[in-house]
DNA sequence: ATACCGCGAGAAAGCGGTTACAAGCGACGC
DNA sequence: GCGTCGCTTGTAACCGCTTTCTCGCGGTAT
């Protein structure tokens, strides 16, 4: 293979080819109908002989649009984020956007460098659980560019947002597992500055029924956490646990079941989010479905919104129910 | 909140009230050294007043280098793929690089619009397990960026890959069945188009044991497919069933166990990859362990190495081995 | 003292597009 | 017959930064 230095194809040879001026090809490219037929196709023939490819970095520059909006995820490895992502990435697909992405790990301070760095390559924003504090967001929104943010609550900043009702599905759900007779119950919680884990464990310490106790155990967002966890349930002497979510109860069964415990028989396990691994758990994991084909969608909708000129400060509000599949099971 | 519409402040605006050129100011923030401290400390005060954050596109547009990689991933739903995904966004990243996603979803038609369409964007690309055929990566390849390919073998073009050798692994996995004094095999293909997909299942062909039978049914990649083939699995009267990879594997299992059956006492079930979940399943997953991280390293530094200026063509084939979990027992 | 060298700093020409503005031109109304 | 309008097309000024080239200057070899 010869190292040919191919020189770019520009709008230039394109317009000198066609016989017409860098305008004309531009506006072309644009789709705008201004430019008659003779010279669109005139331009069309050139640009397909020439192998023409329009500069994307050059059109943004020029435009000031870039056409990528950025994601910020706090942890890639959670199959619940990347459902999100996926459906955003079609949407956002099928409106020519490109989605750029960055994994922050759960790294608090890796937070605003990440965002601000996908804020300066794209037009806007999308904030997936994000931990920070509001300075951040300030600082972020200071950009002058659309924000989005997924399962975070943030009344101050006109930032648009996506939110899902976890304080009523998690009470839906602690309400479950009361009904099958349990009432030493242990609630494992996820990572501490997580909207939704707050309000998860809001939801856990409103519960108020005669004789059940709600006992927190602190563990983290992953399998391993829920894992490592199971010693300290154990040691809380409870009948069922509810993790703050899939990935931490899948940890929490695989441990209880290398101990000889069952599940459900000896304890039920609920998770949250309803990951698409929870039907093919065994047993099949009862938890809240979270929409995140809707809340993926949802979140582009409003992006784009804004990216078209719309006012931020858009909410929207998801509910959310329990799936009781077969992880739960009555108190012998 | 009002909307202030702020000026961008630009390199002018610094090299001014820094009273220097901006020739001056680009080479602080490119960290030249031919600077004199005196200006370097007069831009930098100046930088920061003024809030002046260096504009992306223009310096991409300026230096013909964007400093984002595109990462084309067939099934962003995979763990396997952002596994490999979460680790190179981490080498990236240290390396002051971002990287833009997309996802064809296994659509074969998709790649090579999205594939262009990362590389206008970006210094390079990095197709993961890619189905698309030989034209196209030769279309890609001819936009003289650096494009390295994982998971596919490709001799003719001059591109850079990292391989692992699936075909020994795969052989070893099936020996381990075998060994257990399974006979009636059943291999669950995966994705047609899968260069690992071929090299498994002509691994599978190459099982000669006296009495062995290995029966291929067709499934797919997911769960889902993998959940769908029970009843073909079962009418194929075998004792264990092989799985293109983990995800199909989980599949099988929780099918099976709907109908009554046990892993691996009634059917040992293997998987491919090692994903997080293949840990955590009940039965835990006997898989082959596909070094996502190293995979991921690899693919990286393979890919910055190019961008600064190494020949593409390199190689990097990593072995693997099969994981024995519990999935599989011996024949009863 | 002269010529030369090296180095720090600035001027300016791009990078490849977009788009405001102006111009040309035929049609139409009065 | 002339002013005006609308539509297509071209001209050229950016977008914000990088980088080459040039220049001025102080120090060293001759």
């Amino acid at each position: 293979m010869t190292a040919e230095r191919t020189e770019r194809v520009t709008i230039r040879h394109v317009a000198h080819n066609a016989g017409v001026s860098v305008a004309t090809v531009s506006r072309v490219f644009a789709g705008s109908n201004s430019v008659s037929e003779e010279l669109t196709s005139r331009v069309l023939d050139a640009a397909r002989d020439l192998g023409y490819t329009p500069h994307a970095v050059a059109q943004s520059l020029a435009s000031g649009r870039t056409r990528v909006v950025g994601v910020l995820v706090p942890n890639l490895a959670n199959p619940y984020f990347y459902a999100l992502i996926k459906h955003m990435l079609h949407e956002a697909d099928r409106d020519g956007y490109r989605l750029i992405v960055a994994d922050s790990d759960e790294s608090l301070a890796a937070e605003p460098a990440l965002g601000m760095s996908l804020l300066g390559r794209s037009d806007g924003l999308v904030l997936l659980s994000p931990r920070c504090n509001a300075e951040v967001l300030t600082e972020l929104s200071r950009q002058g560019k659309p924000i989005t943010v997924v399962n975070r609550q943030i009344d101050e900043l006109g930032l648009s947002s996506v939110l899902v009702d976890n304080f009523t599905a998690m009470r839906k759900l602690a309400q479950h597992t009361i009904d099958l007779g349990h009432r030493r119950l242990v609630y494992l919680q996820g990572p501490a500055r997580s909207w939704q884990e707050r309000e998860r464990w809001r939801a856990m310490r409103t519960i108020r029924a005669p004789g059940v106790s709600v006992t927190p155990v602190r563990a983290g967002g992953t399998m391993e956490d829920g894992h490592a966890a199971v010693p300290r349930i154990l040691a809380a002497d409870c009948t069922a646990v509810l993790a703050h979510n899939d990935l931490t109860a899948i940890g929490v069964i695989a441990g209880l079941q290398e101990r000889g415990l069952s599940v459900p028989q000896d304890m039920s396990v609920t998770g949250f989010d309803d990951i698409p691994f929870a039907r093919f758990t065994n047993p099949a994991l009862t938890t809240v479905h979270s929409p995140q084909e809707e809340i993926g969608r949802a979140a582009w909708r409003i992006t784009a919104g804004m990216l078209h000129g719309d006012r931020p400060g858009a909410r929207t509000l998801l509910t959310t129910e329990p799936v009781i599949r077969a992880s739960t099971a009555p108190l012998m």
